[in-house]
DNA sequence: CGGAGTAAAAGGCACTT
DNA sequence: AAGTGACTTTTACTCCG
């Protein structure tokens, strides 16, 4: 009996490996490495934090290019960039039939004229022409603001919602592209601010958070507020502060957290504190403008940040 | 200079008309 | 879609060691 206990459990841990790595789902630092399945999953909640599926290929060999295109069944994949998904099928110009005979001149009348029909229906109605403008206008967007791809796609998706939630009448299309561009840059942890999207935008800043808000609520897509934790990383690295001060910031803002004196406040506020902080006890010695400059807030509110938690937390700051 | 503090202006958010 | 009100942040300034 005790015998299988301790062999189930020693193989439990082979398989396993606990991560310092929180579930945004609970909160808690429970996140487990399942080697078996290759995914990290939150041992409290069971939520899949990643997933890593390997592609390993395809299943079938090709020995040169001639078997290869024999062989390979896929496109090229499917994305939201394209009006159409870049689904869209053209007829060529070879005018021969499938098993490569010429055709009739019968038959090629009719196959002109299905190439002018097939060729004039692919941009059609106003949907389609919207969004093949407006899919053209986050792209240039984002290779401007130097985004990647996948936020790209994250904006496009966003975007055909809105198209077909009828959302967009009566608002620019400027403003609805540069409001999915900026939803989609919260949505994938990329911090860019209103204000760097609207300067690669024709449309001010305002606009883009009124439409911002606006599809954010229609399309029931809540993104919550950024963890402050996401910014320490950076602004920790910018004030070249060690990986302890790191963490012993990450363990404040936690803290905080708890005590729910976080919300409503800045995270960009609360992360400068908890760094102020944890480089004061760390005698890593930082003053409140460096702070305060890298995490783009004043002064003052690094104050106010640090005071209360200094506070609420019951650390003591004179050491 | 770095830190503490304050009053008033400005800004963002939820909620109403 | 503009107005309201509670709340946070910013601006600008003073005082202290």
């Amino acid at each position: 009996m005790n015998n299988m206990m301790e062999k189930e459990s020693t193989k439990k841990k082979d398989s396993h490996e606990e991560l310092e790595k929180e579930c945004p789902s609970c909160e808690k630092s429970s996140v487990v490495r399942d080697y078996k399945r290759d995914i990290e999953i939150c041992d409290n909640c069971g939520r899949i934090v990643k997933e890593a599926i390997k592609d390993r290929g395809p299943e079938w060999r090709a020995f040169d290019q001639k078997q290869r295109e024999e062989k390979s069944r896929g496109g090229p994949p499917s994305t939201e960039t394209i009006h159409d998904k870049g689904l869209s099928t053209q007829i060529d110009y070879k005018n021969r039939d499938a098993k490569g005979n010429k055709l009739s001149p019968e038959k090629r009348r009719k196959v002109y004229r299905l190439r002018k029909w097939h060729k004039r229906g692919r941009v059609t109605g106003s949907k389609d022409r919207n969004l093949a403008f407006s899919l053209s206008e986050i792209n240039r967007m984002s290779s401007h603001l130097g985004l990647s791809k996948n936020v790209q796609e994250i904006a496009a998706k966003i975007y055909r919602k809105a198209v077909n939630e009828d959302l967009i009448r009566g608002r620019s299309m400027e403003g609805v592209s540069s409001a999915a561009l900026y939803a989609a840059c919260r949505e994938a942890n990329i911090p860019r601010t209103l204000e760097e999207v609207a300067e690669s935008s024709r449309v001010d800043k305002g606009e883009i958070g009124k439409n911002y808000r606006f599809i954010t609520r229609e399309l029931d897509i809540h993104i919550p507020p950024t963890d402050p934790v996401r910014y320490v990383a950076r602004f920790g690295s910018e004030l070249e502060i060690s990986g302890e001060t790191r963490v012993k910031a990450i363990e404040i803002i936690r803290k905080a957290q708890e005590e729910k004196i976080t919300s409503g406040k800045s995270p960009t506020g609360t992360a400068a504190g908890a760094i102020y902080i944890a480089a004061l006890e760390n005698g890593e010695r930082k003053t409140q403008r460096d702070v305060a400059e890298v995490a783009d807030v004043t002064e003052v509110t690094v104050r106010n940040r640090y005071s209360e938690m200094a506070e609420k937390l019951n650390i003591s700051t004179n050491t």
